[in-house]
DNA sequence: AAACCGGGGAT
DNA sequence: ATCCCAGGTTT
């Protein structure tokens, strides 16, 4: 009995039934792929599901909207993977005739597709022998070699990249793949893995040592950058103000109030209608505070307070800047804090 | 190699 | 409060 054998014949029995799963379609595999990068299954089901209905087929997806794609991905995070996506299916119309290549090497130089995900749609869907090394791989290959190096390294990748290699059935290696990704998230997950439930404690050198649990190794988080900042609710009959961030940098290309960051002990008052008038033309009077919230991202924590404007007069809006009716809010992409308050405020 | 890029569920 | 997720791109 092989590892992969062992393992196959435990994904027989413990699969997970996943929307994705129906079938081996490239251009479905892709998406869920992209979509489940640095983002749990859990969250991912319904957006898929959606998305799906929404945009069928390569051909419709490549037909959309930058915007429209955005809208579906709300809420998602990491924007940039639909934004590359998008680019990604446009390409493979014009240079592949609407057919997603049938190896690693070609999709792996698609936009938006790196060496994990290069590798699981070509093992998925086009049966290719090729390893696609996540975090879930990375963990259960550093205990079942236990290796003690930093998984966050690239050279540690490449030597689980090896490793896996010498194991991978040449029959089945879509199936092989998955089955690792879902043996780590079922049996080997971070923290404290279940090993008594685990098919392969056999081949496990951390189990044999019982070192599971400090596998594996990878270096402290650095805690976020904290920012405060202010934004201007401006209600103009049945419309409001907003605006779209720039096209690169964070939550790029998503729509948002006014808002500005605010320096040290420095008071909205003043800041905030000076920046909707230099910005967008508008003559507002800060009133109270509507909403507050305190949003965390990978690398920075907003704290963000939403003012009441009075509107008062104003010319022409910049192309960036629009009013809008707020029966459409849901018809935007928003950057989440906005959103957020966009919710409570107009529900 | 390190920084940037979102959001949320599990612990 | 901390971890980390079916990672990729840019600097």
């Amino acid at each position: 009995m092989t590892l992969a054998s062992q393992l196959l014949t435990w994904y027989y029995e413990n699969a997970r039934d996943l929307p994705w799963r129906q079938n081996n379609d490239a251009y479905k595999v892709w998406v869920s792929e992209i979509m489940l990068q640095q983002t749990r299954v859990e969250a991912v089901k319904n957006y898929y599901t959606r998305w799906m209905e929404r945009f069928p087929t390569l051909d419709t997806l490549a037909r959309s909207s930058e915007q429209e794609v955005l809208t579906y991905w709300q809420g998602l995070g990491y924007y940039s993977r639909a934004r590359n996506l998008l680019l990604g299916v446009r390409e493979v119309c014009a240079r592949y005739d609407g057919k997603v290549p049938d190896n690693a090497a070609e999709i792996l130089r698609l936009p938006g597709v790196g060496e994990y995900t290069a590798g699981a749609i070509a093992s998925i869907a086009y049966n290719r022998p090729v390893p696609a090394v996540d975090g879930n791989v990375l963990r259960i290959f550093s205990r079942l070699f236990c290796i003690e190096d930093d998984i966050t390294k690239q050279g540690t990748k490449r030597k689980i990249h090896g490793l896996i290699q010498n194991c991978m059935p040449k029959e089945q290696p879509g199936n092989f793949n998955q089955a690792l990704m879902d043996l780590g998230s079922a049996i080997c997950i971070p923290g404290h893995p279940r090993c008594s439930l685990c098919p392969l404690t056999k081949y496990c050198e951390a189990y044999a040592r019982e070192v599971q649990d400090v596998l594996p190794v990878r270096p402290p988080r650095k805690q976020p950058l904290h920012v405060t900042l202010a934004s201007g609710i401006v209600k103009n009959g049945e419309s409001l103000l907003v605006r779209q961030r720039p096209s690169t940098g964070l939550l790029a290309k998503m729509w948002e109030f006014p808002s500005i960051e605010l320096e040290k002990n420095s008071a909205p008052s003043a800041m905030l209608p000076a920046l909707i008038k230099a910005d967008l033309a508008q003559e507002i009077v800060l009133g109270q505070k509507l909403f507050h919230c305190i949003h965390t991202f990978s690398h920075r924590k907003w704290d963000i307070t939403f003012f009441d404007c009075r509107w008062l007069d104003g010319g022409a809006l910049p192309p960036f800047a629009r009013w809008l009716p707020i029966s459409e809010i849901t018809s935007l992409p928003w950057a989440g804090p906005h959103l957020k308050a966009a919710a409570a405020l107009f529900k």
